[in-house]
DNA sequence: TGGAATTGGTTAGCATACTAACTAATTTTG
DNA sequence: CAAAATTAGTTAGTATGCTAACCAATTCCA
């Protein structure tokens, strides 16, 4: 209607185009028996330097716990990485990276660096600046709750509010599907 | 990693927005029983106003045809379309809008472009254009398979050739989104 | 301090999408 | 025309990711 092709085309394109993306780094990492999800959780991993709770890496790649619950244990079958109980606080597993991982490690990130230049090469770095501007604000309003409240918050409430009210730092943070994708 | 920080957080951006796209998308059609990969499904048909062949879907949605199967049984199971053998090619099934669909396509189309200016809103043309030149260009490169020839061509071939050869003729809508992902 | 709320993790079940391999029908070709 | 190649669809198995529902620890707080 009104919007006309621009915006038409825009919902395709952005998924076709995080698709494409997927697809040729998966492919590429493949031979290394790795995959995206995978690469991701070990390049978080290696980038803290430090054992991470499952819960700190969904955050981080942005995913919902469960989706880490698989994921992990896929990593851990494979020998990736490794989970122990915390001795801390004995809810949490640390997950810290195996020796083959970080072996290969470096390998992985350059195979994704290579492909990320491949992709945007010759591309105007102030176009690319635009488009990144451009997704980051679809993506923060897109991820906002609209009608939150609005709710009767009675009985329903309840059982939604375990997962959602990550009343963590104050911030209404957790908001519901998403765990926010880091944002800050 | 030398890229830095433009090249770093672009293929992040690029997924968290699409799939934070996706999610609010899905979010809103539940209501109304559907979810973005069914609501396109459902669109491409109305826009073709005709039936189409499962493989024309598959094109379409720029998906492999296994995906397109499942997808159009639960849309045949939950009474949006129907399924009827061709009497041309005794191959081919041809897939029909339901009524049930027809009835809500209008409602369907009008929450998709809701949002979408929602999510552009505020947005000047000229950014989006560029974005999605932007998009264009990375998917179209990343679309495009690398390294194919240098092939053999030989053994291996074989069974790849299976899905891949569209060699489809004239009218070769072939674009973009399509399925070419295995290309030769 | 003891019960309520919160938080970390898991399981179960479903939605999407892919690749590999197979069946059936149609086209191409030698 | 018959064998070979292609095309449409399907099945099987896997990867990701989600929500709902639960358990077990930990924190809060009245």
């Amino acid at each position: 209607m009104s919007g006309g092709e621009t915006t038409e085309t825009f919902g395709l394109l952005l998924h076709g185009t995080a698709r494409a993306w997927r697809q040729k780094l998966d492919q590429r990492l493949k031979p290394m028996g790795l995959s995206q999800a995978k690469w991701r959780t070990l390049m978080h991993l290696s980038l803290a330097g430090d054992a991470l709770t499952q819960a700190e890496i969904a955050v981080r790649l942005g995913v919902e716990e469960p989706s880490v619950v698989t994921l992990l244990h896929r990593l851990e079958r494979e020998d990736w990485i490794t989970r122990s109980n915390s001795l801390r606080d004995r809810r949490c597993k640390m997950v810290l990276l195996g020796r083959r991982a970080e072996r290969v490690i470096p390998q992985i990130n350059s195979t994704a660096e290579t492909l990320r230049h491949e992709l945007m090469a010759g591309i105007p770095i102030s176009d690319l600046q635009t488009c990144m501007k451009v997704l980051a604000s679809i993506r923060d309003r897109a991820d906002k709750d609209d009608r939150l409240r609005s709710n009767g918050e009675g009985a329903s409430a309840r059982r939604l509010a375990r997962r959602n009210g990550q009343t963590k730092g104050g911030d209404s943070n957790s908001r519901k599907g998403a765990i926010r994708r880091g944002s800050k």
